[in-house]
DNA sequence: CCAAAAGTGTTTCACGTACACCCATGC
DNA sequence: GCATGGGTGTACGTGAAACACTTTTGG
């Protein structure tokens, strides 16, 4: 993965305390940020300040520490580099092309997170590196295989959205109807039919009617809703399987 | 992963001619291979003869090497420790718990195989090492986190059958709708009806009818069938999405 | 009063599911 | 001839998909 540099000053260094029998990969865990502001989806980037692939755009990400595991490396290092907490993350595919990385061997654990762009706009363009989000079908040439990352973890995002509620990670926890059926829409990338999507998403049961509506709109103002997590890991630990 | 020993000979050994900056996490590449014998599924596994967990039962796999990815390596191991080549296999998931190998950190990026158990019985027998199929509802006890592997790539195995044609990589070339039928029920753990079974089967088209039929059973003989793999690799680029 | 989106039911069709009997073969 | 599995068709109900108009609100 990503920056190889950061935490291995390279050849200039004379001390390399660690050492073993074998050769050993480095190790990195690396995150496609998915975030959406309603219309568009975007990719979070961090533009690269060193070699390889100085000034290029490339995926978050860094090395596997000693007491980490992979999820929690990643975890580590979105808040580090673009002040992510807390968002929905998962596990997407460990890339270990032998050239992947054109310096030394390199083994990334790809993950995949999901935010509401709204909630951090302002926190990734406060960091002091160069961290932005781009639509995500205008993305730059990126660093190393980042683009084949981008382009699974969209897979298995729009594979996954229709039985699993992670639409949901991509929406404020207040929402109106329609917004969460952009969300598929989007994800999906095709347009759903309104009254037939209303009444899946609240056939699940799973939406909870608010007792307050959309503020600030130039029309009639959308009821919002919220989704019923707890009740959800409930039903889930009884074999209920989620579907819209 | 496994024997982190076989290729690490330990503190006995003085020369360590791969260093660097930071620590680095062994990688292994493992494997659950799942065989079928036609009623019951199994799980290959190898006794290990090192510590740690010496004499316990173990996945197929080992270190990944430095000019090969994950899923060559998962092919090599196979291939040396098992003598199975060009199985049907695809990466799993990463594991990464700090402590999973009570000795050092190692990650490893588990795989799943499909094999017909009757192509490789003897295969396995043959080996030197201590190799068996196991009935995978009655494995002993696993080193490391092996019994989690095991579990998660049963988890994927029966949540991928209905929807990728991988049921057939559990049967001989030619079979019987029967023979098929008893696949899916084994991986989905339920019955099924033979004639919605049937007519679903033959309605993806991709199920070809042999001019034979089955040899040496006691009662009316099957037609067999083989899987158009050609056709679904066509179709499929074309947008098409099997399902049984 | 006009623009913009919210909200609401019914019909149609495809598909999943349940279900029982005759047929071919080997012993 | 009998035991064993092979092979076949239909009826019913559920759920997906198509489809248009009225209501509410802000400007």
């Amino acid at each position: 993965m990503s920056r190889a540099d950061r935490n291995e000053p390279g050849p200039g260094h004379t001390s390399k305390p660690h050492a073993y029998d074998y050769p050993r990969p480095a190790v990195t865990a690396d995150c496609a940020v998915f975030g959406l502001d309603g219309e568009r989806l975007h990719v979070l980037l961090i533009q690269r300040d060193v070699n390889p692939f100085r000034g290029s755009w490339a995926l978050p990400g860094g090395f596997v520490q000693e007491d980490e595991t992979c999820e929690e490396a990643a975890r580590r290092e979105l808040a580090e580099e673009a002040g992510l907490r807390g968002v929905y993350l998962e596990q997407l595919y460990t890339f270990s092309d032998v050239d992947r990385d054109p310096r030394h061997r390199v083994i990334t654990v790809a993950h995949v997170a999901l935010v509401n762009l709204l909630d951090y706009r302002v926190a990734a363009a406060t960091d002091a590196r160069d961290v932005a989000w781009f639509v995500h079908d205008e993305l730059p040439e990126l660093a190393f295989d980042h683009e084949t990352i981008v382009d699974v973890a969209r897979d298995r995002i729009r594979g996954k959205v229709s039985y699993q509620p992670i639409g949901f990670e991509l929406l404020p926890k207040k929402f109106t109807l329609t917004q969460l059926q952009r969300v598929y829409e989007i994800v999906l990338g095709r347009e759903l039919d309104k009254r037939n999507f209303r009444r899946k998403a609240l056939g699940t049961g799973l939406l909870v009617e608010l007792d307050e509506v959309e503020r600030d709109v130039a029309h009639r103002a959308a009821r919002l809703y919220r989704f019923d997590r707890r009740e959800y890991d409930k039903l889930r630990r009884r074999g209920f399987h989620f579907e819209i």
